[in-house]
RNA sequence: GUUCCCGUCGUCUAGACGGUCAGGACGCCUCUCUUUCAAGGAGGUAACGCCGGUUCGAGUCCGGCCGGGAAUACCA
């Protein structure tokens, strides 16, 4: 048998950080037993989805880097099958039509809730052997409901919860087609499942309650039940459930803050399931040990702290070059032009040690590519006179100093020695000089980077202030 | 209300068979390195929701409770 598992939306918003987790993991699981992974486009309700939806769970999902092998498939275009299926059903019997109108039903559900009991479909249209049903009504279309079974349970091992068992006397039999005909979710949810070979269904946590009546369903028609693994939910950085309000974060949001995709995936597939102690792996070793037997059952809440922690670590680990390129579409939302100093590559290579996302390292480049304002606070507090006479010596050694990291270090410390000075007596006043600011990388690398002309400039308008 | 799911450090988690000082990671704190700030290195802080039961022994098994969530739609 070979594995297919899907990732199974519905377009009614962006593809946010719960549905990527699920995405990952369905994805992660067909790749780890060599099958295929289905993208289905669940879009019946015409009323909530859009086009423009399914185009952002698209670019979502390649971002992520989550290539399906087969769709996407779209339920709106599946109509004919489904009409096709249920027809079956009511020849079989496995279905039937029911000429309730909505208004009775809210009715007889008051009347259940008012007497203490739960709301359901009394059965009043269902086929019984020796039942008389009522006469059809005039001008009413029948909804179509599944003739769920009467005794007994449904049961099935969840992947992740273990076994659950719902009695059937807690089913009532569901609506599979409206009164214009068109099929629901829990149907089509069965038809694409059984059509489309589906192994393997890991999916939200929200849809537990639906799988003994998919099951129900399912057998009716049938087809193979598939296994179902049940996924918690993603809880925000305050342990609130996600929702617009709470950045429910689309995915997309992710490469905008300056997240890089490999610390994005890394970072959810450990969100809820664990291998042992390892916490920084690739996308090909987490689909070799990816399973469902370590996925955790509870909610798991969204730690920003952590992903920058990750984001950081794998910045750390790219090469300055790539950086580069990572880096420059957050260079050019700040408006800094990169053409205009050192080459990018060496500037990443300086910053990648210390920020945690593309967006701070843009920032971090400003005053390689921008000279910055004088800050007459920071040049007060470190332009003091036993290290001013140095400085104008020192500025006079740089006009002949050979530029490179090495001997711009060599003529610093030349000068520290020569005038019994403190090493940040010097480098300081020369940082904030040189950038503006008093935390930066080192700062005889720093004006390596940036060039001899631009740095003295920077220093004699300094000192001149 | 009813049904179902969930409950280990602040957070993510390890935890086959009941016996571990309840381990790791992020964060936080301390020390260290140092050319500022980070990064790095070394330590430290901190948890089995509660109450019973079974047992020589329970985070692990059983029961009850509490708390959180989901469903109970002609939404998905």
């Amino acid at each position: 048998m070979t594995v297919r598992s899907r990732f199974a939306p519905s377009p009614t918003g962006y593809l946010h950080i719960g549905g990527a987790r699920t995405a990952l993991y369905a994805w992660a699981y067909a790749r780890r037993h060599g099958g295929q992974f289905i993208l289905r486009i669940e879009d019946t309700d015409v009323e909530r989805s859009t086009p423009e939806a399914v185009q952002a769970i698209v670019d979502g999902m390649q971002w992520l880097g989550l290539q399906h092998d087969e769709g996407p498939f779209f339920q709106m275009q599946r109509m004919p099958r489904y009409k096709e299926v249920i027809a079956q059903m009511l020849d079989a019997g496995t279905a039937y039509r029911c000429y309730t109108t909505p208004a009775e039903l809210d009715a007889l559900r008051d009347a259940q809730r008012a007497r203490g009991e739960k709301p359901r479909y009394d059965g009043r249209w269902r086929p019984e052997d020796g039942k008389t049903l009522p006469a059809v009504p005039e001008g009413i279309n029948p909804v179509i409901r599944f003739r769920n079974p009467i005794g007994g349970a449904v049961a099935w091992e969840d992947g992740v919860k273990g076994r659950i068992e719902i009695a059937n006397a807690e089913l009532d039999d569901l609506i599979i087609a409206r009164g214009d005909g068109t099929p629901t979710y829990n149907f089509c949810v069965c038809v694409d499942d059984w059509d489309m070979k589906i192994t393997h269904v890991i999916r939200g946590d929200d849809h537990v309650n639906n799988t003994p009546r998919q099951i129900n369903i399912l057998k009716a028609l049938g087809a193979e039940v598939p296994v179902y693994a049940h996924l918690s939910m993603i809880l925000g950085d305050d342990g609130q459930k996600l929702s617009k309000r709470h950045g429910a974060v689309s995915v997309m949001d992710y490469p905008a803050k300056g997240y890089l995709r490999d610390a994005v995936l890394n970072y959810l597939a450990r969100l809820g399931w664990s291998h042992g102690d390892d916490e920084v792996f690739s996308m090909e070793q987490f689909c070799q040990w990816f399973d469902l037997d370590h996925i955790t059952p509870s909610a798991a809440q969204f730690n920003t702290e952590k992903l920058n922690w990750l984001n950081h670590e794998y910045i750390k680990k790219t090469e300055p070059a790539e950086l580069a390129t990572l880096v420059a579409p957050h260079l050019a939302t700040l408006a800094i032009d990169a053409s205009s100093g050192p080459p990018l590559a060496r500037v990443t290579e300086l910053l990648r040690e210390r920020t945690p996302t593309l967006v701070e390292m843009a920032e971090a480049a400003r005053y390689f590519y921008l000279r910055p304002a004088l800050n007459a606070e920071l040049l007060k507090l470190h332009l003091v006179d036993p290290a001013k006479h140095a400085l104008y010596e020192l500025v006079n050694a740089f006009a002949s100093t050979n530029w490179t990291k090495a001997d711009i270090s060599a003529a610093i410390k030349a000068a520290v020695a020569k005038h019994a000075l403190k090493m940040p007596q010097l480098m300081m006043p020369l940082r904030v000089m040189v950038t503006g600011q008093t935390q930066t990388p080192a700062i005889d690398a720093i004006m390596d980077v940036l060039g001899r002309e631009e740095t003295l400039a920077r220093i004699k308008s300094g000192l001149a202030s």
